[in-house]
DNA sequence: ACTTTGACTAGAA
DNA sequence: TTTCTAGCCAAAG
């Protein structure tokens, strides 16, 4: 299967940096804002290239942070305003809107 | 080149 | 509601 390019990267990169402040988004929306085929890659690209950016906006489908990252993210996630309940963000909520390749 | 791993998800039990 | 399963797909071993 087609390695990551690095526009890919770029382009997740770029749409995680535009997550606004107190809202977040989640891994599939990320994939699909971005084109990619699953949001396994978005999680692969954070994992690789993730570390200079606003990653704690970024959750689960469920609204519950990658388990080995709860702590941190749900602390960082309350100072900007983002309350979760028991361990969960109300996406219904919070969650940013993007603008998907278009039809 | 093959197998396992993992910052995922939707659906079933 | 939770936990489990199957599908997913690139990276790492």
């Amino acid at each position: 299967m087609a390695p990551i390019s690095d526009s890919d990267v770029e382009r997740v990169r770029a749409l995680v940096r535009a997550i606004p402040p107190g809202t977040v988004a989640t891994y599939g929306d990320l994939a699909a804002a971005a084109g990619l085929p699953s949001p396994r890659i978005v999680g692969t690209i954070l994992r690789q290239d993730g570390a200079d950016l606003p990653w704690h906006r970024v959750l689960r489908a469920s609204g519950a942070p990658a388990p080995h990252l709860a702590a941190e993210q749900l602390a960082r996630l309350r100072t900007e305003g983002v309350l979760a309940d028991a361990g969960r963000v109300n996406l219904a909520r919070y969650r940013a809107t993007f603008a998907r390749p278009s039809s």
